[in-house]
RNA sequence: GGCCCCAUGGUCAAGUGGUUAAGACAUCGCCCUUUCACGGCGGUAACCCGGGUUCGAGUCCCGGUGGGGUCACCA
């Protein structure tokens, strides 16, 4: 038996033929320097920062060269299957802006290439299975899991690289052994199960300093010199269905994408693609093996962003603190183009695809999460979202994750207004970072939330009630805030405070204390805190008779 | 352990053989100021180590060290 009739053996039906796959995908026609990317998430329909950060280099790289970004579904492994899984990665990516252009969506597959769902395309990768079946550079293995394992252990105690490779599976020479080809043939007839293994032209157990070596351009990491691939790696499993590795070349092969964008955990089994390439014949695409996000661990070490060990690295955990996406879009941009932060400062209003993202711009070490920076960059993106539409975005958020705070919605003008203090000065106050600190900063003009915080500044707390009776008294709503601010001081003067906070300085002992005092006072009665913004702004919002309420209760 | 990747302040990072080694965040001080925020000024703080190449090395080469990743019929 030769390879061509082994393969027919295994793979008697195939409805196609390779060259019948290269022509239903042909080449792309997209303009010049076009890039087409995809991302590939496995249903488990969980998605952390760190996939996000990977998902907009995809999503930039195709946008912004006029290309083509899609979505295909890896699931290959049926243990990771969660169900609505695609629904809550689409939603969840959209979320954050971004939008893939074909491939899978919630009401079916978008686009010429698919299909999208790996688990749809088994027939494919048989057909290429078989092929390399026939150029005798893949076999049909028998070992079960146990003789595996005695491989391992023999290798170990041998000090070899484990795994099954040249030698190590007497079915990769059936070829040259009549009484192993019965053996093989016998199995097959009795429907024994087994996987194919490519069968890998590397050589074994070489020297790192001697092994022949593949030479290639990543976009991000730049020549990279791998040694060449020796394992036989399973490429379908008893299933039939087919390992990353095998899908990955297949499907990105035939759906013509340029640019691989993947983590750079994957860098380790780049020869296995490599080979496997080249042994189809195809053309391999560009690499771009981006640095992952990382975080401190329990012992102070950076590690990988994990989903089991960091749930507060969800993307759900952004969401239901309020974190605004066009925040999180920013500080990952930042993150992940070294002169973005400048040409942002530079460009405050321009939208993101005027910026030209570039691989060779992000950096190959691993970036840790900082979330003081996040939310420094969501202050400064808050400020230049008008305040109608941080309302309508705090309130449909509060619906989904604060309903709680259901009454700060009923007047959408006053939460417009307050949102907006001081915002349109020359020097904008900048403290809007997220919904769930907004909330908070603005309790004090619901009765709902208001409460009494902090204590009366001690310079003063002995008059309090003189200066709150005395304030409730002058009161007038009409006053505007210099004629308001005039009735303070005199005030204070009035009560031995002096009228501005630089005399007091000079001379303590003249003073009870300083005008900032009574105003603390006035202020703590008022919005139960002792920092604010403007007093005078606050009660022109709040109105003359809940001002009043609150002084005299 | 083998292999692979990475290495500039606490964090993110400019830097491509000659710089007083940028900038941002954080932090500290001062100023502005009725508090806070904003803004301004200033401070503390870095090229992992050792060899080599060179007139000259953060930058190039080699070797260590450290950190990360990977060694599945998971992706």
């Amino acid at each position: 038996m030769n390879n061509l009739e082994l393969s027919k053996l295994i793979f008697p039906n195939l409805e196609k033929s390779p060259a019948d796959y290269e022509e239903m995908y042909p080449a792309r026609e997209l303009p010049e320097g076009a890039k087409v990317t995809r991302l590939g998430p496995s249903p488990t329909g969980f998605i952390h920062l760190g996939n996000l950060y990977g998902a907009f280099v995809d999503e930039r790289l195709a946008h912004q060269s006029g290309g083509t970004f899609f979505l295909r579904i890896e699931d290959t492994d049926d243990k990771r299957f969660v169900e609505n899984a695609v629904e809550t990665i689409i939603t969840s990516l959209d979320f954050f802006g971004i939008k893939f252009d074909e491939g899978v969506t919630e009401t079916g597959d978008i686009g010429s290439y698919g299909d999208y769902t790996q688990s749809h395309r088994a027939e494919i990768y048989r057909t290429y299975a078989a092929e390399l079946l026939s150029k005798g550079l893949a076999y049909p293995c028998f070992l079960s899991e146990d003789e595996i394992t005695a491989v391992r252990e023999k290798q170990e105690s041998e000090k070899l690289t484990p795994g099954i490779y040249a030698g190590w599976s007497k079915y990769r020479d059936w070829d040259k052994d009549p009484a192993i080809e019965e053996e093989m043939l016998s199995k097959l007839k009795a429907g024994e199960p087994y996987v194919i293994r490519l069968k890998s032209q590397g050589t074994p157990n070489v020297r790192a300093d001697e092994a022949v070596r593949h030479l290639v351009t990543d976009a991000v990491r730049g020549e990279l010199s791998v040694p060449e691939n020796f394992q036989d790696i399973v490429i379908l499993k008893q299933t039939g269905i087919p390992t990353y590795h095998f899908a990955h070349v297949v499907d990105d092969h035939l759906m013509r994408t340029t640019h691989v964008v993947r983590g750079e955990e994957w860098l380790p089994s780049l020869p296995i693609h490599i080979e496997l390439f080249n042994d189809l014949g195809w053309d391999i695409p560009v690499y771009c093996h981006t640095a992952q996000l990382m975080k401190i661990g329990e012992d102070g070490n950076k590690r990988k962003l994990s989903k089991r060990k960091d749930p507060e690295l969800s993307l759900d955990y952004y969401r239901s603190q309020g974190y605004h996406p066009a925040a999180v879009r920013e500080y990952l941009l930042t993150i992940l183009n070294s002169n973005y932060e400048e040409w942002r400062a530079a460009n405050p209003e321009a939208s993101v695809d005027e910026f030209e993202f570039t691989t060779e711009k992000m950096s190959s070490s691993g970036a840790l999460f900082d979330l003081d920076k996040l939310n420094d960059v969501s202050k400064g993106v808050m400020l230049n979202i008008p305040a109608c539409e941080i309302a309508a975005w705090l309130k449909s958020w509060s619906e989904e994750f604060a309903p709680e705070y259901e009454y700060a919605f009923r007047d959408m003008a006053l939460l417009e207004q307050i949102l907006d203090i001081g915002r349109h000065d020359a020097r904008p106050r900048a403290d809007l970072v997220y919904a769930r600190q907004i909330m908070d900063f603005i309790s004090y003009f619901f009765d709902e939330s208001f409460e009494i915080v902090d204590e009366y500044p001690a310079e003063a707390a002995e008059d309090a009630d003189k200066i709150l009776s005395a304030y409730l008294e002058s009161y007038d709503h009409s006053d505007d805030n210099e004629q308001w601010f005039a009735k303070i001081r005199e005030l204070a003067t009035e009560l031995g405070y002096a009228a501005k906070p630089k005399d007091y300085k000079k001379n303590p002992d003249d003073f009870k204390g300083h005008v900032g005092h009574v105003s603390t006072v006035i202020r703590i009665k008022l919005m139960g805190r002792a920092q604010s913004p403007d007093v005078w702004t606050i009660q022109q919002i709040m109105g003359e008779a809940k001002v009043r309420e609150r002084l005299s209760k």
